[in-house]
DNA sequence: TCGACCTCCTCAAACGATTGCATAACCTTA
DNA sequence: TAAGGTTATGCAATCGTTTGAGGAGGTCGA
């Protein structure tokens, strides 16, 4: 049924404590008790609680991982990759699924306090809303990393790309095409990235002289449905702008579906720009143009730099920005040629 | 820092356990006394240490969740809906993700043993690979239920969908369309899934004398890589099949992708019926026919068996299969009318 | 006045593993 | 052969919580 150490000591007539060093490589133990000990383990399918070790060896071996959206590929592959580097270092995981929910992220962070686990890696919900709580984290000795997000309130180490630079790249780029209004379909607006991409496009497009009405920023939620929704809503305005800059890939998905609905054509009635390059931006037709980041790389590097907490707790770490990559593909329509 | 049930005990200069019955709402604790602990507790920031408890109290209240690859909306959406229905309840979940690698679906396993989870839901990779794990696990007492894929070696619960139904009404499809020749982008091909649908393919073809040459028959390794390379492959052969079915979401990507880049058509070059509704379907040009599943439906019905299997563990459980919903969209062509 | 019965609390033993220290046995070696 | 060293094992505390058993003190009724 259940093998237990003290049940394999019992039937060797030894005490547990050498069954758990002949188990564990300890020295103290002769090759022969050894032998027979590691023999009966596997006959009866021992495997160590790992609640109790952990209980007494103080560290549980498990890091937390906190996302928003387990559905969006680039947080699934952000996650893929954050394995990649820690399950060969015998980690498990904790995937916490936030769905945009401060609530239920405060429960999900007391959960992974509570199991105790031995980090951290989070998207937080928003850019300030929980700052209490994942400080209460970190004096619990916790280590937290951010990743593609992060507090704004607190000093922790992060690793999150260039959204401001990416951003003003797109704002740029329409510009040079011709482009004079845009429109905007935001994430979550709360989060990190939402803030920072909407802020840097109507900034950017502030010094180009490009008109944002506000009836052309709409709330894409973050999802696919929302950012259905908020195209159709938007579409129904008497004046729209020459092209629309979607925030993320997964709500790229539901404004090409409300475009298509809507017989609008791309780009020759709207052009687009995306955040995020899903390998559904190449077989649109036309394929999308867009700012493309590397999840796996952000993985990654966060997953490394809890390492580094984790080994070496006193010492400092630098955030992290990574640069991101335009694609020029031709979703775009170029102003400047047809006006002549 | 932290805080322990010892440490408030202390401050307050009574025992733990008065402790332990004032935060955990038992009876033999005057008010005043049960006040006073529970304010000490809040100010201190106590939140009990989940190992140490379900140590003592012989559960964890975590479910184990296996899957295949946590990039697919259809697994993301299915275990989504089980947080849904065990969320409330107060379970936590500890996501594993196998790669379709039976190896690394050993370990998160033997992890999720060791972890003394209450239950687990597994989508496995291989239909009869890990068999005997399997049972261990169930001689351990950890009820297993089986979702999507289940092991045909093992008598236990599971919520799948009828493939064999589902691929029948396909080709049925194809032939009333007049196609008499037909290629396969298959899954993983030692999965349940995998191996349905490929069986019930080749099965009714035959039956319609629909031909499928060994070359069409293409290993896609469920991703949208392997689809994508497979359809390459199968495009270098110098004869054709009219018709191509690719055996899920992700695929079908990967497979679009390649015939953009190969300049095929669809449907004039190439009809594609495709399992799985994903959002890509509907926007891709044609729109993509389909076989539809609901991984919400299957999650949900997933969950309650295992909510059933904790509470009642002597019931005996039936297997339950569901149904699908075939999509007509403008990814097939219809040869019959192109002849006459 | 004495037993019966509360109420509120303490005690101590679990759960399953780890680990510093003690001890017994054996082996060297001068 | 006795001192000193090495090796194998046992002992007991510990991690943080829960929980059955028990005890001290009070109230009440007969």
């Amino acid at each position: 049924m259940k093998a237990t150490l003290k049940m394999i000591a019992q039937a060797l007539g030894v005490h547990p404590s050498t069954v758990s060093r002949a188990l564990s490589g300890k020295p103290g133990v002769s090759e022969e008790m050894r032998a027979k000990i590691i023999s009966l383990a596997q006959e009866m399918g021992y495997l160590p609680d790992s609640r109790a070790r952990s209980l007494r060896q103080g560290h549980t071996k498990i890091i937390g991982i906190v996302i928003p959206d387990m559905g969006n590929p680039f947080f699934s592959q952000a996650v893929s990759a954050m394995e990649k580097v820690l399950f060969p270092l015998e980690y498990s995981f904790f995937l916490c699924v936030t769905e945009e929910d401060s609530e239920k992220e405060k429960v999900l962070l007391e959960n992974l306090v509570s199991y105790k686990v031995d980090g951290i890696l989070a998207a937080p919900v928003d850019r300030v809303k929980n700052t209490k709580l994942y400080k209460e984290v970190q004096k619990r000795g916790i280590p937290v990393i951010f990743f593609d997000r992060r507090l704004v309130t607190i000093e922790t180490p992060y690793a999150v790309i260039d959204n401001r630079g990416a951003v003003t790249t797109i704002v740029d780029y329409l510009w040079k095409k011709g482009h004079r209004t845009l429109g905007v379909i935001t994430l979550h607006r709360e989060s990190y990235t939402g803030m920072e991409r909407l802020e840097a496009a109507i900034e950017r497009a502030k010094e180009l002289k490009i008109e944002i009405k506000p009836d052309w920023i709409k709330d894409g939620m973050s999802t696919e449905t929302g950012a259905y929704k908020a195209a159709l809503e938007l579409f129904k305005g008497s004046e729209l702008p020459t092209a629309l800059f979607v925030c993320n890939n997964v709500m790229a998905l539901g404004v090409l579906r409300a475009l298509k609905e809507l017989k609008v054509k791309v780009p020759e009635d709207m052009s687009l720009v995306t955040f995020d390059d899903s390998f559904w931006n190449q077989i649109f037709e036309p394929p999308v143009t867009c700012v493309a980041q590397d999840p796996e790389q952000l993985g990654m590097i966060a997953a490394t730099m809890m390492l580094n907490r984790i080994r070496y707790p006193e010492k400092k770490l630098e955030g992290v920005v990574l640069k991101t990559r335009f694609i020029e593909r031709a979703s775009v329509k170029d102003l400047t040629k047809a006006r002549g």
